[in-house]
DNA sequence: TGGAATCAGGACCGATCCGGTACTGTTTCA
DNA sequence: TGAAACAGTACCGGATCGGTCCTGATTCCA
């Protein structure tokens, strides 16, 4: 449930690979062997984020990316609006018309109260958090549904 | 981002019409006038919903659908966790063979981290607060981003 | 007891979107 | 001046989502 884009992944996966080393100037190529990642999608990635104002390229022979801000600045919610859009949950059409019912309507707006509580988790991470490993969340998702996991995690 | 179906969004409305009179015993046809929601995918939904056991069906001329448990019991993670399947945020395959490099891997056990907020943040609403609209909430989270609110919000 | 109302469970289809590739610039530097 | 690297866009196949329809199974009531 609540899916989150293979591209979204992917650009974590690569903006914590640079967060690891901030000085560093990453170009698409290395970037892309480093994290095990096809390189025209991660070229693809890369140029999203440099748009997006995550990233600065530096083009030339000698060129290649590297973060805009340090990484205790940049949170999870920034990253995954930067590759999916703005932060909205339902398909609340500002028609009028469906939304003018008395019944149906506080039902809409309290998808608002969803979009905050998530929100409000991903801000609460940075990628400077995601650079280093946690030893116990393993164990604390795993209590929390049970079934599968590890196997097939795209979904929130 | 993280895109919620509109399944689930279509579900979490017709549980919470159902949680705004618990006593009632509502039939599809019925729950869908009311909703505003086409009957098919109404059926469809209360089917599914019946058989992750979060609603009673009963047949028959009178028959019609009621929740299994007081709404205060049942929350937002489990109802969507029921519609679309179970709670997971990356595609860490345990094959074993991607996630064997020291420096992938750090990454995608943070997922689990990204995962548990969500999931926390979901679990701390409930049916029963869905049925009273929020005064504030509206506010709080058109704050957060700003880009064309209403409009579509199909996404977290 | 039979028929009407209702739920149950698939099969099915079209449209959209996602993941992924390729190609053609443009900029920088040696 | 040419090679290396980024920039942008167009394109395609496949999966999935939203939605419909049809055929049972069950219950209640006249």
């Amino acid at each position: 449930m609540i899916r989150i884009t293979k591209q979204t992944d992917y650009g974590i996966v690569l903006l914590t690979h640079l967060a690891a080393q901030p000085e560093r100037q990453v170009n698409a190529p290395e970037l892309a062997a480093e994290t095990q990642l096809p390189l025209p999608m991660v070229s693809k990635i890369l140029k999203l984020l440099v748009r997006e104002g995550l990233l600065l390229s530096h083009r030339g022979v000698k060129g290649g990316y590297s973060l805009t801000r340090p990484p205790g600045e940049i949170t999870m919610a920034e990253i995954i609006a930067s590759l999916e859009g703005p932060i909205a949950i339902t398909e609340c059409i500002d028609d009028g018309s469906d939304c003018s019912h008395e019944q149906l309507c506080p039902v809409r707006s309290n998808w608002q109260r969803i979009n905050a509580a998530v929100r409000g988790a991903l801000e609460g991470i940075t990628l400077a958090e995601m650079t280093h490993p946690l030893p116990g969340v393993q164990k604390l998702v795993t209590i929390g549904d049970g079934r599968h996991f590890g196997a097939q995690l795209r979904q929130i």
